[in-house]
DNA sequence: ATATTTCCAGAGTGACCATTGCGAAAAATG
DNA sequence: CATTTTTCGCAATGGTCACTCTGGAAATAT
């Protein structure tokens, strides 16, 4: 009778379920977080935009900070995902090539927040916010690195000149990308972020091999 | 004897002096704001650090909001001079040269915040700040026009290409500037903005006529 | 059914937010 | 010296902050 008693693998909790979907309150949350910012985005805001009360909120998610953390995580996955998507390009030219357009795309796009979600974020804070500050920083270094990675393999595979140095121009790609953040939010359209990204893609491929 | 009446020019006050320097509390309060952000800094440490109480800054500065915009004038004035005197340089590609290392030289100035006080300040914020959020916006857009102006009289005076777009080129030069901004908050050394503003200023040169 | 577990609604927690009244102290004028 | 004018220190304003206590309803397992 009990035999499987441990067995079984996705054994539904004994009390009454969650009313509310989680990922979507998620992405509204991220929503609201990518507009307003963390120290500008309120419980209330972001309770009246899930649709769900403050103890409901702290239920799911254990604080403010916690649930901004994951609605960083769900942008990288869901928004972000086409930045790994363009690095993993065969040819690092036109890895970085598409990474800057598909940003000026991203940056712009109707019926959401412009600019980017992580780029420019969090970049001065309370005292009392300097942790999540660091972890925003973190996220901003870990893409510093993936961009500077793809440079490194591009010159190991013969794409780009021996004489790179990859951490400069991985520095110069995603300054690229923090400014058209900037002036994204500024309400810069997808035709000028374009325009400025021409200019940094022409200097990219100045160190093609 | 009382010829001169309206004439004095620098007539004292009736009443009691003012006990602080109100040049010297702003450059206290232009730092705070600096290193915290115009949400980020509270009322209790403005006056911490200017040595004041509440009601003393109140009656020099009407608002928190008037503090900041006065705050980000004397930025201006102080710190973001080597901008314009950068940009007074006769060529144009050396102006904008001359823009970008100056910048990283400023951005990483030990005993101060780093990074820039306006290009990358109050891109989100609360709803009730907008109108701050629109101000430093505004600033923004002038730096931009400031830069696009310099390009315009590079190609008048024959020191661009005729066939460089001005608009995108500004564009460029200042998501550089935003970007070094971005980076520089999250720590990285002179060197390597220097280092990744290079890759920028071949591509200007790549300009000239 | 009954027992058990969890969710949700209203209201409220102390703490801190920007901002201010009040009265005393201080300096300049007459 | 007396008057005028202004600053400044203490304390407090209502409001909002992130966060939580309590109680009853709801949905599962037994």
């Amino acid at each position: 009778m009990t035999i499987a008693k441990n067995a079984k693998p996705a054994s539904r909790p004994r009390g009454r379920p969650r009313a509310f979907d989680r990922d979507e309150a998620l992405a509204k949350a991220a929503e609201t977080f990518w507009r307003l910012g963390y120290e500008g985005a309120s419980i209330a805001d972001l309770t009246a935009v899930m649709g769900i009360t403050p103890q409901s909120l702290y239920s799911a998610f254990t604080s403010k900070a916690d649930l901004y953390r994951e609605a960083l995580q769900w942008y990288q996955d869901h928004v972000g995902a086409s930045t790994v998507a363009a690095l993993a390009e065969g040819d690092a030219v036109i890895a970085l090539t598409r990474l800057l357009s598909e940003a000026a795309e991203e940056f712009t796009k109707k019926g959401r927040p412009h600019g980017c979600m992580i780029s420019t974020a969090v970049l001065t804070c309370a005292t009392e916010n300097e942790p999540v500050a660091r972890h925003v920083s973190d996220l901003r270094g870990a893409t510093l690195a993936l961009i500077r990675a793809r440079v490194e393999r591009g010159i190991d595979e013969g794409q780009l000149s021996p004489g790179t140095d990859p951490e400069a121009l991985a520095r110069f790609v995603g300054a690229m990308i923090q400014g058209m953040s900037v002036q994204a939010q500024d309400g810069a359209s997808k035709a000028a972020l374009l325009a400025l990204a021409r200019h940094a893609v022409t200097e990219i491929e100045r160190h093609r091999a």
